[in-house]
RNA sequence: GGCGAGUUAGCUCAGCUGGUUAGAGCGCAUGAUUCAUAAUCAUGAGGUCCCGAGUUCAAGUCUCGGACUCGCUACCA
């Protein structure tokens, strides 16, 4: 295995419109944070930088919804994010943003040595342009009707109702989010990293380069390869964000997903003068921490454009984990579904370990997990409290106690004495290789081993009893157990460090580097000790109430929100142009899937008028032997349409809920095919 | 439909290149103990390893087929 010199750690920049949440912590920030503190503890070169990704046309659009600049809504969630990361010890050595000076200037120069060196695709396309607000319409400006599923609120990326990918150009209706005017089409040109030239060296590089990539992250990756990978556009209509920095450009800025990644070099350059040798020597080890919703651009689109700059390394892992559920829901920004962490702090105050500890123990490595307040209580009062500040508390106690609070001195280890501080460095080596490997639940639970070892080793040698007949033999097993309590100390700093530093205080110790974990000398003979206190406290199952109280008012509230969404009526029709919808009663008398679909029955129907072919989004809800001989209202007259090959020469109507259910519409009593509805 | 990941004790998860009675933590039961936040320690119960077929002396582990969950993608008149 390649051994290096230092350590280069990003972890996935958080979006500045919203508040952190569980769900970014467990899956990105609180494992790296446990991995940098740990190559910290080992005396190694590491450098950890992060910062709030500022850019893209979600954050102009809530400016615009709040009636506020950009500038305003970043500088608020940029201001939250980073307090509270720093309140939960997250100890980036660098927590900046991508509207900082030194971000547009590198991420400037970065596209410009690519467009220099040709290394873009320039297209020239048709675009909506708002005539009024003078610009060009992307992504979420432009709205109109879904071409799926009808809904009038779809965007130009994609319709929220039925969660289609859309471009601007499928939208029926089109209209401007802006001034809700008719855009019209204007050229436009962009610039296109061609990702399809960089397949084969991606192919290498990490299918046969890196097999021990996570297997979610090796899978994902290895799929986008296998469909084949496009040229992407590496810029934007816009007036927020990086301008592209070639002549004829104005009024374009460098496309988000473009200049987000370069904001790790970026903040590396704001922290050490030194930053290229972090970012070009080859003696570097680069580990992007990320969630799953980010792999494709860490494993395929940035080090592409690493490549095609061809000055930077390329990361050695892309440790992403998969996705937190809370209480057995998805979590959600929008629907307000989550446990935001600058709220945890102000309701739990004290207990910053705690959340560490639990997202932590159940954090989602391997498979999508789920958080829920009762785990939460269980862990901190089964774990936290019994096992780990129990034990703690009991060395101190005994030896406050017995010894007045100093250190007492060591005598003659017997066997099992040795046995027990024997597993000691076993245990070391059992975190290391878990943290290495980025196995950090697992090591956790090493770490609390050591807990769980001492306890174990005062309910066997027994000291309260021993103190009546031979008190020098309860010297030495206390002194064993506080060398245990220095080694816990050591051992949970990477996940705990609150905590930790509890301890070393309470050991009134100073903070011991990695290396000392397995070592029996840590507290000398006579040391006076700092009075005991404790480490965690019960938490009451009043305190998880409230909080399930609390997702209760949201799922309420949500509830209420979707009852209220009743689609508002729609313009008047004439009775003239209702009439010409020809309408009719018609019975389905063949059904079948169509083949590589999901959603689509190719049904055959008897109108009365003659016998024809449908095919119905509706396989989702029903099967083709239950569609046969049923009697369904059909809209006869609609322009017929190809649909996977197969002309579709009408539409069965069908109910839809809110929640995409369908159900069929048809008579009450038997009628005959070819009865006309009005 | 295609692709990726997952499916192992009540819960959350380990099980590497196939090899003795399938493991851990929590929960549960019983016992011990009282220094400790009624905490701890020991013992135990609990598993058709998603289903079916196959390869093999031997399969949770490999092959094929299928089911379900999550994600990407196509598709939804």
């Amino acid at each position: 295995m390649k051994s290096f010199k230092r350590y280069m750690v990003t972890s996935a920049l958080p979006y500045a419109n919203g508040p952190v949440h569980i769900g970014h912590l467990a899956g990105v920030y609180v494992p790296s944070d446990i991995y940098v503190r740990y190559l910290r503890l080992r005396g190694e070169d590491v450098k950890w930088v992060c910062g709030s990704d500022e850019h893209g046309v979600p954050i102009t659009l809530k400016a615009r919804q709040e009636g506020v600049t950009p500038q305003d809504i970043v500088d608020k969630y940029h201001g939250i994010i980073k307090d509270a990361f720093a309140r939960l010890g997250i100890s980036f050595d660098i927590y900046s943003r991508t509207t900082s000076p030194t971000h547009h200037k590198t991420a400037s120069d970065f596209f410009r040595k690519l467009y220099d060196n040709g290394k873009f695709e320039e297209q020239v396309t048709l675009q909506y342009y708002d005539e009024e607000a003078k610009q060009f319409l992307a992504d979420r400006y432009i709205m109109g009707t879904c071409p799926h599923c009808q809904n009038e609120r779809a965007y130009g990326d994609q319709c929220e109702k039925c969660g289609s990918t859309l471009s601007p150009n499928d939208l029926i209706n089109p209209r401007s989010t802006i001034t809700g005017s008719t855009p019209m089409k204007r050229e436009t040109k962009h610039w296109y990293l061609p990702l399809n030239q960089y397949e084969n060296f991606l192919r290498e590089w990490i299918l046969e380069g890196h097999k021990e990539w996570k297997a979610n992250v090796y899978g994902q990756c290895k799929s986008w390869l296998d469909l084949g990978l496009q040229p992407r556009a590496v810029s934007r209509d816009l007036d927020w964000g990086i301008p592209v920095p070639v002549e004829g450009a104005e009024g374009k800025v460098l496309y988000v997903w473009f200049d987000a990644p370069i904001g790790y070099i970026s903040a590396t350059k704001e922290l050490t003068p030194d930053w290229e040798k972090y970012w070009r020597d080859k003696d570097t080890k680069l580990v992007h921490f990320i969630g799953k919703d980010n792999i494709v651009f860490h494993c395929i689109v940035f080090p592409a454009m690493l490549k095609a700059h061809g000055d930077y390394i390329l990361p050695e892992n892309v440790p992403g984990n998969e996705f937190l559920n809370l209480e057995n829901d998805k979590i959600s920004t929008s629907r307000n579904w989550a446990v935001w962490l600058h709220e945890y702090l102000d309701e739990f105050p004290g207990k910053e370990d705690v959340l560490r500890y639990v997202l932590c123990a159940n954090a989602p490595e391997t498979k999508d997990n789920d958080f829920t307040w009762k785990d939460f209580q269980a862990r901190n009062n089964n774990e936290l409290v019994a096992v780990l500040g129990n034990f703690v508390n009991r060395a101190l106690v005994l030896t406050e106690k017995y010894f007045e609070g100093a250190v007492p001195a060591c005598g003659v280890l017997n066997d099992y004495d040795k046995e027990t501080l024997g597993e000691l460095p076993k245990i070391k080596a059992a975190i290391e290789e878990n943290i290495e490997n980025y196995r950090f639940r697992e090591a956790l639970k090493e770490a609390m081993n050591i807990a769980r070892l001492g306890n174990k080793y005062l309910a066997d040698t027994e000291p309260w009893k021993v103190w009546k007949t031979d008190p020098d033999r309860v010297a030495t097993i206390l002194n064993v157990s506080l060398q245990i309590t220095a080694n816990v100390a050591i051992a949970i700093e990477p996940f705990m460090p609150f905590t930790a530093a509890k301890m070393l205080k309470m050991l009134a110790a100073e903070k011991f580097g990695w290396d000392a974990i397995g070592r029996a000398d840590l507290m000398a003979a006579g040391h006076k000790l700092e009075k005991p206190e404790l480490l965690f406290e019960k938490i009451e199952d009043a305190m998880i109430e409230a909080q399930l109280e609390k997702l209760q008012r949201t799922k309420s509230a949500n509830q209420a929100k979707e009852a209220a969404k009743i689609e508002p009526q729609k313009e008047s029709v004439t009775f003239d142009d209702f009439s010409r919808m020809d309408i009719r009663v018609a019975k389905v008398i063949a059904a079948e899937k169509v083949a590589k679909t999901k959603k689509l029955l190719k049904l055959t129907v008897d109108t009365g008028i003659d016998k024809r072919t449908i095919v119905s989004g509706i396989a989702e809800f029903f099967t083709p032997e239950e569609m046969v001989g049923k009697q369904v209202v059909v809209l006869v007259n609609l322009q017929p349409r190809d649909l996977k090959g197969i002309e579709s020469q009408g539409m069965v109507l069908m109910a839809e809920a809110a929640d995409g259910t369908l159900s069929l519409i048809s008579p009450s009593g038997p009628m005959e095919p070819g009865v006309v509805i009005r």
